[in-house]
DNA sequence: CGATTTTTTGACAGTATTCAACGGGGGTGG
DNA sequence: CCACCCCCGTTGAATACTGTCAAAAAATCG
């Protein structure tokens, strides 16, 4: 099983069937790779297909009229992108390559004989976009009730989380391929005060940043400080289970 | 077909087959009222089973460790509610009546033979919990990216829009059963502010207050200002259809 | 190495919050 | 039936947080 293949992905929360495992890899054959800055599919473009990203970062953004920029949501490595357009032959936003990037694509279509011949797959879909909704409610009460500082450390543990989560080595630092333009686009603030609240947690001991690297230096009080849940640790799926073979 | 029942709901966006409907009517038997103010569910309490909405309006909210609290989404009569807790045993979020409400229950695990018997339903399932996905990020992008006065339009453009696509009277305006501070809370500001803005609005005409009721007097300028977009009006289900049977 | 983007800093402006007080309406109990 | 109380809406003044503008330093890219 290839590293940010879905079957991968599914595998973290439901131990799959050889024919499951199968059924996945034929859903994303081809790859695809984006460069950094590159937009992958653009806000009200067709959508035929989803990706999964395997190499690198994207974010999904939505443009406003007066121009303002909203970030809704990393993609990191083994994550879904753009299965939002689902229900819509045109995109709802936009998908744009944080850095250079490798995605496979999967085609809407595909999941019709997914659903028929593994329902079971079809419900853990339907429960992990459910949880990654929880996942952005979670980013609409951080933007809509807390501080700024609060929503700059929120951004920082969940990327370490979910890094860690994924496999990616953390413990010394990671990447954070973020202008600090694109972290006031993702927690509604400006470039000028995400400066601001981003040397205040310097200052505070929370973080370090090293050549381009964040360290986390106190992540209890940085899960504190960004009330940070981790959704997709902890995701039940017993209750789907009554296996349809064996 | 009962009003605010799933067949309803799911029958507006695909023509259903009389078995669908049939599977669809068997899912939510059992009926419960909960009468204002009540919460049918608080936040982190056992999550066995999910909501339609018949009658009244509930909303979802978090709280914040400070005692804030973001009120995530509104239910209006034929929505589903709660389904956002199917991947943990626990309720992500708690789900309060706004207004004496009646609401019919359904067992996460009715879900299994929905998809394993439905697979079309199932897909539908998903593609509608994409949309609502979707919706939740247009909020985002509103609180994080828009001045107060355009939230509160937001908030009451879409209230009307839902109202009206579900078949509610709306044309002399329509109750808006929610204090100032649910608002705020909605939309991440302070009830006061709320108060002002919404004076504001009645000031600039573009909504008139009659005793409780709101009435919507410049429709056109209140989707620009709120940025509107609904994103329940116009779900293409085109790509799932392969009818399971005749 | 020059050009461009990104980060950083300061001063200032403006929006939204906080605090406080008052009025109205509806429900409850006497 | 009326008085009372509580919740909600309304208003004003002072405060605070975040945004705006501008410019320089640092980093990145070709």
């Amino acid at each position: 099983m290839e590293h940010g293949s879905l079957a991968e992905r599914f595998g973290r929360y439901l131990p799959l069937f050889e024919s499951e495992r199968r059924a996945l890899s034929a859903l994303g054959e081809t790859e695809r790779h984006v460069a950094r800055g590159a937009v992958l599919r653009r806000e009200q473009a067709p959508a035929r297909e989803m990706f999964v990203v395997r190499r690198g970062w994207l974010f999904s953004s939505m443009l406003l009229p007066e121009g303002n920029r909203q970030i809704l949501c990393l993609h990191l490595p083994g994550d879904l992108a753009a299965d939002t357009s689902l229900p819509w032959g045109n995109a709802p936003f936009s998908l744009t390559a944080a850095t250079d990037a490798i995605v496979c694509v999967v085609e809407k279509t595909a999941l019709r004989d997914l659903f028929v011949q593994h329902p079971r797959l079809g419900m853990l879909m339907l429960a992990l976009a459910q949880a990654e909704r929880v996942a952005l409610a979670d980013r609409l009460a951080s933007v809509g009730r807390t501080a700024a500082r609060s929503r700059v450390a929120a951004l920082i543990v969940d990327a370490y989380c979910r890094l860690r989560l994924a496999g990616e080595p953390v413990v010394d630092g990671f990447v954070l391929p973020l202008t600090q333009e694109e972290i006031g686009d993702a927690t509604g603030l400006t470039s000028v005060h995400v400066n601001r609240m981003m040397r205040q947690l310097v200052e505070e001991q929370l973080i370090a940043r090293v050549g381009g690297r964040i360290r986390i230096l106190d992540e209890a009080r940085l899960v504190a400080l960004g009330h940070h849940v981790d959704r997709m640790a902890e995701i039940d799926t017993s209750w789907l289970c009554a296996p349809a073979e064996a």
